[in-house]
DNA sequence: TACAAATATGTACTTGAAACACATTAACCG
DNA sequence: CGGTTAATGTGTTTCAAGTACATATTTGTA
């Protein structure tokens, strides 16, 4: 097989590379988890059991099995990571540099998912899991850092014009809630009456004609996300 | 080595795949190269050899060498088929579908350039590459059509924040010629005056004080880029 | 029951985009 | 050579969106 793939790229330097070179890259995936907890973005870490990386933490992935696309095996992460299945997901951007695997060529796509820490299906696979304020991140293994700044950068820019944020919050929520988890994103205060007048031009949501319980103020109206959006985002990631 | 970056990788289902499996899966790049001409945004493709895709054509893609980046590898082909080395060139977007090469499991990574099509460097490495006007393009082969609409799409998103465009035209230009461009990308009209307000507040242009000359009307004022952001164009591509 | 703190809604101001008009210049043609 | 044509080059007006800012209302708490 492989044989067959070189012979499809017939290249006028091929020769000067061992046919069997060409197949020792490895390909993965790295999983950017998202959540929201305590006013803070927190993504989910695990310790790295490299040694070369002892003490570092890095992000989920895994090596791309022969038999599944990529976007199945980012789900399949997320999935045997964290028990849940409509998580919104998207690639943003592929990693190859030389050097960043101490073990070998890797290549590895970067996807960022979000979802709502407090989910009750939520189940953390690994008692290394850990979930970790993304401002508060120096180091991490490999190039992971330079994956994780990418995935917030590309979050930053898709997170006001695209109705994603959402994935990050209990079904049902108060525009504070949600300016919140907009802020702790965008790094910005936002002025609570224009916050309120820009979403509510969105019909992005749903008044549910609840108010919050439990806070230590005077109540605020529960407002869930559109279903018609919520059935989109879910299409968007109908992977297995 | 591949041995040891399986076990980097350690998981549980790992023994459920041959070792080697893993490295059946070949990495390439493609790259979606762009050109303006005749009024119309141009592709440079070039027919495919293989008999599954005979009379298809296809972008210009290889495999990634075992000793070259991501990045690296996609400046090469573009070198190696146009003879050019300052181009504009950025990572779109991983294609992993597992049928999307005949010949085997081949992950590619989409790359997308801009180029002046009348270069003086430009030379063609082929008989069988030709540029065809984008929006004509109907079949290609693997899933080129889809890295194509994709980089297109992403061209579309950046066109109007940063200054890519003048990749495509010449040193010297005027401002309908840049407004031509815009339009063949975007695919609208643009009000004239209003979109040369728009260019003149971004500071992108100096007025080179000359004219245009050989043209059957009135001739327009010649502007070039601001040289501090061409500089930066290029710092972006800086490979080898 | 007064106060603190957060919700809820509205208005004036500023900026940017969209629609539109007119004077100017050079090539072309009778 | 002068009138016509087809571009260039610079406005202005209008409208929508964004920003800054104020006040009344409701609930929890001391």
């Amino acid at each position: 097989m492989p044989e067959r793939i070189i012979k499809a790229f017939k290249n006028a330097e091929i020769e000067k590379i061992s046919h069997l070179d060409y197949f020792n890259i490895a390909v993965s995936v790295d999983c950017v988890i998202l959540g929201y907890e305590d006013k803070q973005l927190k993504v989910l870490l695990i310790k790295s059991d490299l040694e070369e990386f002892s003490g570092l933490n890095s992000l989920l992935g895994d090596l791309v099995r022969p038999d599944e696309d990529l976007d199945e095996a980012s789900y399949r992460i997320l999935r045997e990571r964290t028990g849940l299945n409509d998580v919104y997901l998207e690639q943003v951007q592929t990693f190859g540099r030389l050097d960043r695997h101490p073990s070998g060529r890797v290549v590895t796509t970067a996807y960022f998912s979000l979802l709502d820490l407090h989910h009750h299906q939520l189940r953390l696979s690994h008692n290394d899991l850990h979930w970790h304020p993304v401002h508060k991140i120096g180091k991490l293994a490999f190039d992971h850092k330079d994956i994780l700044d990418s995935c917030l950068h590309r979050l930053r820019q898709q997170v006001l014009e695209r109705p994603l944020i959402f994935s990050l919050l209990p079904e049902k929520f108060s525009l504070r809630q949600l300016q919140e988890v907009y802020e702790s994103i965008l790094g910005t205060e936002l002025d609570r009456r224009n916050f309120r007048k820009k979403v509510s031009l969105k019909d992005w949501l749903v008044d549910l004609g609840e108010m919050e319980t439990d806070v230590p103020h005077r109540p605020g109206k529960l407002y869930k996300l559109n279903p018609t959006l919520k059935k989109r985002l879910r299409a968007r990631l109908r992977v297995s």
